[in-house]
DNA sequence: CGTAAATTTGAATGGATTCAAACGTGGTGG
DNA sequence: CCACCACGTTTGAATCCATTCAAATTTACG
């Protein structure tokens, strides 16, 4: 019988059951047969990680990807002068470290926002399955599409216009992607990192809206209340 | 004996020839045998297009990939609110189109800056080439990573800092991208649109720096000459 | 050679930053 | 349990940088 083995890493909480999964429909091996995927489930772990820490840094190299089973990873860059700046926010679904499959070193470090689940697939598995399978070349290829949007996105909406329109478009966008009611809670460094603005701008913007009736905190489950109209009419001025 | 077809639409100034091609060995095809290179070759074209003159527009369906064998190419993006914003700026031996692909429609304006030369690679050529040769998938993939490296460099290069620090590194990209010597030259419009600034201060910082002599024209060639350890110094600051 | 487009320059305005301080909140240890 | 500290948020006031609007000037092109 297939065997499964035991993780013996204790910061890894359990195996993964991609057969199973809850999202896999969503996720890489979507295209795959289920014993295919049995075969290649001995190697994937699936793992927890608490707000702020990271998944792998810029420049290590890169031996496998990830995906985002619960919760928002940042992936940020550092400029010479030391400073950081977010270059995209990753959901749900949403794939991470792509660039180890073609060899690189990670581009970005990735860090959790808030507490985490992810699956850590090493790059044999993709390999292994990738020779056979060109359903999962096509997969990597739309993730790859799909961080481009966002970079695109990031570019045109959440670095153009004022800081009002950006804080706004951000919004916007988390509402979107969050999974539920509401939009979840996101810090003022990381809204000004992720906008290129600064923390006090971020502040007094959030602050404004709050007085405006256009967020507001939701209590039960941390998270924001968004008047979206409002929302969506200030985002489409410059 | 192996037909090579003539080409019937005018504009197409030729045929391709990809075996002979002197970039071959930095685009999509370099790693196929130059035999089944030869196959799909009689649905492959090479164009001419004079400056401005679009590619693909955004939305449009997307038949098609493209190599740059010569010039320059902007991606372009359009806000709600009708302005426009420059996502990238791509040189000779890159890939776009690469939505095209999985099936997508394209996502930005492809324009010609200055004269231009390109190939055009029907989506078909692709399909029937993937399938056999894993190899051409992981060059799509090296394209697509490349196109994530550079979106990710216009967020943190090109939209921090202040506008002289902008613009000093866009005109560092330029010298190290284009071929030869000096860098090419660019409009303050495309340059403003790039670096998230109006015009009118892209055009105060170029003219600042000319009267410091940090850069200056370079008559031959229509290129500009950069003293590029003092742009990399106002490059550094924030 | 004349017109349109791109570039340069000026002056006034406005928005974001900077630097500083006050405020609230969660966690730790006494 | 409370005092205390660390950290994130909020707010203020002065400054600075980029924008805006307008006009002059140069360049490109038919």
């Amino acid at each position: 019988m297939r065997q499964k083995a035991v993780c013996t890493d204790p910061e890894w909480t359990r195996r993964a059951d991609c057969v199973h999964c809850a999202i896999r429909n969503r996720v890489l091996f979507a295209d795959l047969p289920p014993d295919e995927l049995d075969d290649a489930l001995i190697v994937i772990d699936d793992q927890v990680l608490s707000h702020n820490r990271a998944i792998y840094r810029e420049g290590e190299e890169g031996g496998a990807l990830f995906t985002i089973r619960r919760g928002m990873v940042k992936l940020v860059r550092h400029l010479p002068n030391g400073e950081e700046r977010i270059v995209r926010l990753l959901n749900v679904a949403d794939a991470l470290g792509l660039e180890a499959v073609i060899g690189s070193s990670y581009k970005h470090t990735a860090i959790a926002v808030g507490e985490i689940e992810i699956c850590r697939i090493p790059l044999e598995v993709i390999r292994a399955l990738g020779l056979s399978h060109p359903e999962l070349s096509i997969q990597l290829m739309i993730r790859w599409q799909n961080g481009l949007d966002c970079a695109d996105r990031a570019l045109v909406e959440f670095s153009t216009g004022t800081a009002e329109a950006r804080v706004a478009r951000l919004l916007l966008h988390l509402c979107a992607e969050g999974v539920g009611a509401g939009c979840p809670r996101i810090g003022r460094q990381d809204m000004g990192s992720m906008l290129g603005i600064t923390t006090e701008t971020a502040s007094r913007v959030m602050a404004d809206f709050k007085r405006r009736g256009i967020v507001g905190d939701l209590e039960p489950d941390g998270r924001w209340y968004c008047h979206q109209e409002q929302l969506a009419s200030i985002a489409g001025q410059a």
